[in-house]
DNA sequence: ACGTGTAAACT
DNA sequence: AGTTTACA
C-alpha cells in the first residue's frame, strides 16, 4: 500500500471505472481507479406497477434494485417518497435501459438521470471537489482511501502546469484536407513556434515538446473550441499517417481505446480546455485561478467547469447541495419548474421591474461622494431567505405572493457560503503586496466569485434554470428598490443632496464640508447592509440621453476624484469598438477640462482649452500627421459565422474582405475608407496585421465626425456646438439615388452569399 | 440559455 | 419606423 498528498487534477468515467488523476506534492502524476456503478431512481405509477417493475428488473444479472426513501420536492422538503433505486454493474446497458424505462407506462418519473456520471460519482461517493488538496492511499492503481485536506483559505492555486497551444492551417479553416501551417506553444517563460513546412515534422516536434514538458493542462488558444481543434488535429494526423499521442499513458492502450475516439477526442491524463471568446469558458476574463473557483463552485472536473455555461454550473451546485440532503433530481424535460404559474398581466407588470434609478441632476457637480452597497443582491438573498422554494403564489389569496420559509433556503445557503468566501479573499487582497503573484490570484478569485454571485441572482428568474422561480427574482428586485427609497430618505433627512442613484449606488453632495462617516453608519444600520465609498469626486458631470434631453440615462457620466483619477461610464472611452485615437482624444479632453481649481474656472478656462483640443484633433485627422493605422482601427467581434449575417455591417464587410476565412469569434479589425460608398463592401478596409508600412487612405469625414461625436458627449452640456467646425452632412435629397443603391446592394449581397457558399464547399 | 437597457447601423 | 447586433 502506498500513500501520498497531492491535488485532485481530474476525475472522469471510463466504462465501469472512475479514473482519478492526482498531482502529488513531489510533482508526480498518479492515475488511480475506483469502481463505478451507475444508478438512478424510478417513481412507479402505482403499487402494482412498482412490483412488476421490480420483478422484471431484478431478473437481469447486471441490475440491482431496492426500495429507498428520498425527497422529491423542493417545495415540500419534509416529504420522503418511496422510490426504486436501480443500480447497474457497468455503463454498458445504461442508455438502452433508460430509453426503455422512459417509454414504460408503469414509470411515472425518473430521477437523477440528468446528472453526468462524473457528477453522480462526485456528489454521492467522492464528495470532494476536483482541484482540492487530498491525501490518498492506494494499492497499485486501485484507490483505497481518499480524504480532503482543507485548503479553502489558500490563495495559491494547485501547482498544475499549463501549456498554451495555438494552431494555424494554410486556409484558416479546420477541415482535415487543410495542412497545418504552424503550431505555437507557450509554457512558463518558454515561447516556441513549429512552422518549418513539413507537417510530420511539426507534429513530431509538438508531440516531443508535450512529452518533454509534461503539462497538466493544455489551453487551446485561438478562435476554435477545443473539441474542434482536437478533432482536427487527430484526424489530420491520421490522414497523413502520423500516430499522434499526447496523453500520459499512451502505452496503456485500454484507456485510449475508449477515450480517444475521433468523435470525442480527449488527451488522457491532461486537462484540455479552450480559451476562446465564448462566454462559456471565462478563461480570458478570470484566468486560471478563476477557473479553479468555478470548478469548486460547480463541484465539477476542470474540463467540465471550463466548458459549462454559468447556468449549468449553478445547476450542478444546486444538485450537489440537494443530493447531500437526500433529494433526487427530477429530469429537466418533465420537471415542473416554477414558471408554470399562470399570472395575469397586471400581476406581471406590478412585479417585474428591475433595479430602480433616481434621475441624475444633469450637469456639473463639485464634491460628490459615490456610495455603493457591497454585494447588495447577494446580501438581500441571505438576509431575507429568498430562495427558489420560499416564494410562491398562494391559491387561497388569489395570486398573492407568499414568502414561506420554514428553514434556510437552498439559494441563500449557497450564496452565503460563496459570499463569505469572496469577503475573505477581498480582505486578503488588501494585505497582499501589489503586483505579487498572490495578489493576482486573489484578484482572479474575487472577480470569479463576484461573477458567480451576480449570476446566482440573475438565474433565479431564468427560464432555463431547473429550479428557477421568477417570484424570487422579482422579490429581490422589490427589496432592492425598497433599500434605495430608504437610502434616499436617510440621505435627505441628514441634509445631503442626492444627485443620482442607480440600483445599489448613490451619489450625494453636501454644501458644507463634513464628515461622511455619519451617513455611512446610518445607512448600514438602517438597511442592514454594508455600504462603502466608491469614489470621492472633485468634479462630476452627469449626462443626459443624447436622443432626448428630457429622459435621463443610466450609467452615463464622467468625473475626476480628489486623487486625480478619471472615472468614466457609458461614454466613448469605455467602448471597445472605438478607435484608439478617439479614446486618447477624449481622455485628454477630460484631463484638460478638469485641470481647474473650481467649477467657475472649469466653465471658462477649462472649457476653452478643451475647445482648442478639439480643433487640434480635427487638424490631425485632416492632415494625417503622426497618425498610424492602429490609431484609427476599430475592433469588433464577429458573433456568428459569416453566412448567417443578413445585413452587411461594417465589421461583416471587413470580415468578408479578409484574406483568410473569417470565423465566428474572430476579432475583426478595420478602418473606414469611404463610409458613404454605395457598396457596403467598399466602406471599410480590414486591417490584418496592425503594424503596416503605411497608413491606408481613410475616410477623413467619418473620423472627423467621430471626433465631434466624442466632443459632443463630453462638452455638450457646456454648450458645445459642432456646426462651428464646418459643414455637417446636409440632407441633400437623394431619394432616387437611394432607391438605386438598394437594388444594387441586394445584388451584391446575393453574389456574396453565393461566393461564400462555393468557398466553404 | 444569468438579467435588462441602449445606441448604431442596416432594412 | 422597425429590426438586428454589439456592448455595458
Amino acid at each position: 500500500m502506498t500513500s501520498c498528498v497531492g491535488w485532485l487534477l481530474d476525475v472522469s468515467i471510463d466504462n465501469d471505472h472512475v479514473i482519478l488523476w492526482i498531482k502529488t506534492e513531489e510533482g508526480q502524476t498518479v492515475k488511480l481507479r475506483d469502481p463505478y456503478h451507475p444508478g438512478f431512481y424510478i417513481l412507479p405509477r402505482n403499487e402494482s406497477d412498482a412490483l412488476r417493475l421490480i420483478q422484471i428488473l431484478s431478473r437481469e444479472e447486471e441490475i440491482a434494485v431496492r426500495w429507498e426513501y428520498r425527497r422529491t420536492s423542493l417545495f415540500d422538503s419534509n416529504k420522503q417518497t418511496r422510490l426504486i433505486h436501480v443500480k447497474l454493474r457497468s455503463l454498458r446497458y445504461y442508455q438502452s435501459l433508460l430509453k426503455k424505462l422512459e417509454r414504460d407506462r408503469q414509470v411515472k418519473q425518473l430521477y437523477n438521470t440528468d446528472l453526468l456520471h462524473v457528477q453522480q460519482y462526485l456528489f454521492s461517493k467522492l464528495k470532494i471537489e476536483p482541484t482540492s488538496r487530498v491525501k490518498v492511499e492506494y494499492n497499485g492503481s486501485k484507490l483505497l482511501e481518499i480524504s480532503k485536506i482543507d485548503d479553502e483559505d489558500d490563495v495559491n492555486p494547485p501547482p498544475f502546469s499549463l501549456l498554451y497551444f495555438d494552431l494555424r492551417t494554410y486556409s484558416g479553416i479546420l477541415a482535415s484536407d487543410d495542412a497545418i501551417r504552424i503550431i505555437k506553444l507557450r509554457y512558463g517563460e518558454d515561447d516556441v513556434e513549429f512552422d518549418n513546412g513539413e507537417e510530420k515534422v511539426i507534429l513530431q516536434q509538438f508531440s516531443d515538446y508535450v512529452h518533454e514538458k509534461n503539462p497538466d493542462i493544455i489551453v487551446c488558444m485561438g478562435d476554435y473550441d477545443k473539441g474542434k481543434v482536437l478533432r482536427y488535429l487527430f484526424s489530420r494526423a491520421k490522414k497523413i499517417g502520423f500516430d499522434l499521442r499526447l496523453g500520459r499513458d499512451d502505452d496503456n492502450d485500454d484507456t485510449n481505446h475508449y477515450s480517444n475516439t475521433l468523435e470525442n477526442p480527449r488527451i488522457v491524463g491532461r486537462i484540455c480546455i479552450s480559451s476562446n471568446y465564448r462566454k462559456t469558458t471565462y478563461f480570458d476574463e478570470f484566468g486560471f485561478v478563476g477557473l479553479i473557483e468555478r470548478a469548486r463552485f460547480g463541484f465539477l472536473p476542470l474540463e467540465v467547469a471550463a466548458k459549462y455555461s454559468i447556468n449549468r454550473l449553478i445547476d450542478s451546485r444546486n444538485c450537489f447541495e440537494l443530493v447531500q440532503k437526500d433529494f433526487v433530481i427530477p429530469s429537466k424535460s418533465n420537471s415542473s419548474n416554477n414558471h408554470e404559474h399562470v399570472r395575469t398581466v397586471e400581476q406581471i407588470v406590478s412585479g417585474d421591474k428591475g433595479g430602480m434609478i433616481i434621475s441624475p441632476q444633469i450637469g456639473l457637480h463639485e464634491n460628490v461622494l459615490a456610495l455603493d452597497y457591497d454585494s447588495e443582491y447577494a446580501n438581500l438573498i441571505v438576509n431575507h431567505n429568498l430562495s427558489y422554494e420560499t416564494l410562491r403564489l398562494s391559491h387561497e389569496a388569489r395570486g398573492k405572493v407568499v414568502h414561506h420559509q420554514p428553514n434556510k433556503g437552498l439559494l441563500p445557503r449557497i450564496v452565503e457560503r460563496f459570499l463569505k468566501r469572496r469577503v475573505y479573499f477581498k480582505r486578503l487582497l488588501k494585505e497582499l503586496p501589489k503586483d505579487s503573484r498572490e495578489s493576482e490570484w486573489c484578484d482572479q478569485r474575487v472577480n470569479s466569485l463576484k461573477n458567480i454571485l451576480v449570476c446566482l441572482y440573475g438565474s433565479t428568474g431564468s427560464l432555463w434554470n431547473r429550479f428557477g422561480n421568477v417570484l424570487a427574482y422579482e422579490e429581490i428586485n422589490r427589496l432592492s428598490r425598497g433599500v434605495l427609497i430608504k437610502t434616499k430618505d436617510i440621505v435627505q433627512r441628514l441634509g445631503y443632496e442626492l444627485v443620482y442613484a442607480d440600483t445599489d449606488s448613490v451619489f450625494i453632495k453636501s454644501k458644507t464640508g463634513r464628515d461622511y462617516n455619519e451617513i455611512i453608519n446610518t445607512l448600514s444600520k438602517e438597511t442592514g447592509l454594508s455600504i462603502s465609498i466608491e469614489y470621492h469626486y472633485k468634479f462630476l458631470v452627469l449626462l443626459p440621453l443624447e436622443a432626448d434631453e428630457k429622459i435621463e440615462v443610466l450609467k452615463h457620466y464622467y468625473g475626476i476624484t480628489f486623487d486625480n483619477e478619471l472615472v468614466v461610464r457609458g461614454i466613448e472611452i469605455r467602448r471597445h469598438d472605438i478607435p484608439n485615437f478617439i479614446k486618447q482624444f477624449q481622455t485628454q479632453l477630460l484631463c484638460t477640462l478638469f485641470d481647474c481649481k473650481d467649477s467657475s474656472e472649469l466653465l471658462t478656462k477649462g472649457y476653452e482649452n478643451a475647445l482648442l483640443l478639439v480643433t487640434q484633433a480635427i487638424d490631425t485627422i485632416m492632415t494625417g500627421e503622426g497618425l498610424d493605422d492602429k490609431d484609427l482601427v476599430i475592433s469588433k467581434l464577429l458573433r456568428q459565422n459569416i453566412e448567417k449575417y443578413k445585413s452587411l455591417f461594417p465589421h461583416v464587410s471587413a470580415a468578408i474582405r479578409l484574406s483568410k476565412h473569417p470565423l465566428k469569434g474572430d476579432t475583426i479589425q478595420y478602418i473606414y475608407t469611404d463610409s458613404q460608398h454605395n457598396n457596403p463592401l467598399c466602406r471599410v478596409a480590414p486591417i490584418e496585421n496592425i503594424i503596416s508600412e503605411s497608413l491606408p487612405p481613410y475616410d477623413k469625414e467619418k473620423y472627423r465626425e467621430m471626433v465631434l461625436d466624442a466632443s459632443e458627449t463630453v462638452l455638450g452640456f457646456f454648450g458645445f456646438d459642432r456646426t462651428v467646425y464646418g459643414n455637417l452632412k446636409t440632407n441633400n435629397d437623394e431619394r432616387g439615388e437611394r432607391r438605386r443603391k438598394w437594388r444594387w446592394y441586394e445584388e451584391i449581397l446575393e453574389q456574396r452569399v453565393r461566393d461564400i457558399h462555393t468557398e466553404t464547399l
